[in-house]
DNA sequence: AATGTTTTAGTGACATTGTCACCGAAACCT
DNA sequence: AGGTTTCGGTGACAATGTCACTAAAACATT
C-alpha cells in the first residue's frame, strides 16, 4: 500500500521507509476545505500540521491601516510550515492563511509530528528544509519589496500568475494587494503595459498578449 | 556544574533536564570571534549551529545592485536559526551575518545537534520556537518595509539603536542600509529631526536631545 | 426593461521617497 | 602642508504613494 498513499506526493517524504510513511498515512486524516476559507489567522490557529495534497493557500498579511500584502502561496505537495510553528508555537501570528481553491490535505495532530521528528531523520529533514526554504524566500521577498521597481515586479507577478495561461482573472485591487502598493500605482502600471501592446485589460481580467514582453522586463534587475 | 555552564544563560535551554544540559555543554565548544568578522555567507556555511553567549551579530543582505539591507540582530542569549538552517540546509542564503562586537559563542556539531533534536523535547521545542519566532519577525519586517513611512521607520530605529544611551555612533550610510533606503533619505530625514530639536548631529554620531519627539513619531502606524 | 447599488477602473493634484550628479567639509595619512 | 578618503549637503528630477473624485460595468431588484 506504501505506494498509494498520500505520502508518494511529496518528494521530501517519498524517501522515508515504508514503516515511518505507512505510520504517517495511518495516522494522519484527510481533510477538505473549499474555496476562500480562512484557515489559519490571528485568533484560529490549527490543531494539526498540514500537508497540502490539492489545491492552493494563499498566506497573507493584513495590517491594522489596511494594507494587504501576500507573502507567499501552498501549493500541492508542500507542507504548511506555518501550521508548524503555531504548534509549537511561539506566538500568535499577524499572518492568515485562505484556500484559494477547494483544498485538500493531508492533517497531522501533534503528538504524530513530535514523535515523527524524535524517530524518523527523513522526516526531521523535511521540517528543517520546509523552515529553512521558507527564510530564504522570505529574505529574497524583503529584497524585492525594498528595493525592486514595481514595474519590474508587476511583470513578474503577472507571468507567475498566468502560470502558463494567456489570461488572468484578478482585479487591480487583488495585484495591489499581491505586490503591498495601492490599486492606482498597479492602474497605471498595467495602462502603461497596455500601451506596449504587452496585455489587453477587461473588467476583473487581463490578457497577455506579448509574454516575452513582460519576461523582459521582469528578468531585470537594475 | 550544571548550573554553571553556558546553558543556563538561555532561557529555553535552563529548563532542560540537568543530563541534557550537562550532555550539551560537554560536547560544545565555546569559540571566540573579534568584531567585524563574517560568520555566515554566501558561499561561507557554518559547521555548526551557534549559541551566542556574548556581542551582536548582525544579520543583513546585499543585493547585487550595491542595496543593503539588515534583516535582524542576534543577542547574546539567542540561538542563531540560520546556522542551524544551513546545517539542515536546503540551499545557499544570500544573507550573511557579520559579529559588530567581539562574540563568544557555543558551537554545536550537527551530529549533537540531531541526537538532541531526537532525544529531548525540550531541545525540540527550543529550536522550533526560534524558527517560529523569526518567522514572524520577518513578516512583520516585510509589512513595515512595505507600509511603513520612513520618517516614523526611522525614529523607531534612532531610539532602538541608542538602546538607551544618549549618542548613537552611526554614518548616514550606516542608517540607509538599517533601513534599506538611500543616503540622501536619511540625510533629509535627520536635518528634519535636527531642525525640530530631537537630535544633534555631528560627523559620524548622533546626539538624542529629546528621545520622547522621537518615541512619539515612531508610534505611529497610520 | 428600468432603476438603484456595488464593484471596478480612470484621473489629476500633490506628497513622499528614490536616484543622480555634483560639491565641500572633516578626518586621516604621510 | 598637501593629498586622499570618508562623510554629509544639495538641487533636479523620476518613481511611487495618497487623496478626492468620476464614470463605467456588473449585479440585483422590481
Amino acid at each position: 500500500m506504501t505506494d498509494l498513499n498520500w505520502t508518494s506526493r511529496f518528494d521530501g517524504l517519498a524517501k522515508l521507509d515504508p514503516k515511518t510513511r505507512d505510520y504517517l498515512a495511518a495516522n494522519s486524516k484527510v481533510v477538505k476545505v473549499p474555496a476562500k476559507t480562512t484557515i489559519f489567522g490571528p485568533g484560529k490557529s490549527p490543531q494539526n500540521m498540514l500537508f497540502l495534497l490539492d489545491g492552493t493557500v494563499r498566506v497573507q498579511q493584513s495590517s491594522d491601516s489596511g494594507h494587504e500584502i501576500v507573502l507567499y502561496r501552498i501549493h500541492a505537495g508542500e507542507s504548511c510550515v506555518l501550521t508548524t510553528a503555531c504548534l509549537l508555537a511561539y506566538e500568535d501570528y499577524s499572518a492568515e492563511g485562505i484556500s484559494e481553491t477547494d483544498v485538500s490535505a493531508a492533517a497531522i495532530p501533534r503528538k504524530v509530528f513530535d514523535e515523527l521528528v524524535a524517530t524518523s531523520d527523513g522526516f526531521r529533514n523535511f521540517v528543517f528544509a520546509a523552515f529553512s526554504k521558507r527564510i530564504t524566500n522570505l529574505f529574497l521577498m524583503i529584497d524585492e519589496v525594498a528595493f525592486q521597481r514595481l514595474d519590474v515586479r508587476l511583470a513578474h507577478k503577472l507571468v507567475e500568475l498566468a502560470a502558463g495561461a494567456d489570461t488572468i482573472a484578478a482585479t487591480h485591487q487583488n495585484l495591489a494587494a499581491e505586490l503591498g502598493t495601492a490599486r492606482e500605482v498597479i492602474s497605471r502600471q498595467l495602462q502603461e503595459f497596455q500601451r506596449r501592446g504587452w496585455i489587453e485589460q477587461s473588467r476583473g481580467k487581463i490578457a497577455i498578449l506579448q509574454r516575452k514582453g513582460l519576461e523582459n522586463l521582469a528578468q531585470r534587475n537594475t
